[in-house]
DNA sequence: TCCTTCGCTTCGATTACCGAAGCGGTCGTC
DNA sequence: GACGACCGCTTCGGTAATCGAAGCGAAGGA
């Protein structure tokens, strides 16, 4: 359950994954999350470093540690998932010219776009 | 990605994870999610809604699409990590009294919750 | 009728998040 | 040595997300 609110996090499930290929630096990592604000990048490391689930090299950057291998393995599945999710709303948003109804298409469409709702 | 934006929002990951074992009502999911706000719910039920990962029972319950159902299945190698990670920082935590963010499990409480993630 | 529960909404007050600027440090180049 | 160009990381003001409590109309049970 804990898991939950560390995942449920903006962010941390993305630092995550983009940790997956190997060990990254603070702003190579920050351009990899599309350019997310570095403020709260400090933020999720420590909460992952706290974790257990990442560790700094004497480098400085960071990588996954045995933990956090596991658990970008079984985020595996979650990524398998989500493209068959695309591949299905996805046309879904392309028909709907009409449709403005259920609080008005929130999430984002494409990928990286996240401008979701609450347009004042 | 989007998948990541839309998880990765507070509560999604939480709600999906409440109807695994089936339909729930509105207040009923409220209490099961830790009583979070009614009003965060009904953004993330919307945008789950939308999403199509969800859908509304004619007696107005909230139950998984079979979309929804597969992304459950996708969460459960997620869920199987937590308990190991939990079974791991856990002895850790006895130690720090600096608990902040991730680790002590901030108000989703511990993990030890009768049955963590067995079939009830 | 009274009382409870339901789905859902509204609203003020925290909190999380963003974005840009800045600091001290290392490295390569002139 | 002075100059950029990066680096990890921090601070800060503004905006968006989230909370918490209250309330509404409807559907039941006693």
């Amino acid at each position: 359950m804990a898991a939950l609110d560390l995942f449920g996090r903006r962010w941390s499930l993305r630092i995550l994954w983009e940790l997956r290929a190997g060990p990254l630096g603070f702003r190579p990592l920050q351009k990899r999350c599309d350019d997310m604000s570095s403020s709260v990048m400090r933020q999720r490391l420590t909460e992952l470093l706290d974790a257990r689930v990442i560790h700094q090299l004497p480098d400085s950057r960071y990588e996954l540690t045995p933990l956090g291998q596991e658990a970008r393995h079984a985020l595996n599945p979650l990524a398998r998932w989500a493209e068959h999710w695309a591949a299905t709303i996805d046309p879904h948003l392309a028909d709907r010219t009409d449709d403005r109804s259920a609080g008005g298409a929130p999430h984002a469409d494409t990928v990286g776009e996240g401008s979701p709702e609450g347009k004042p």
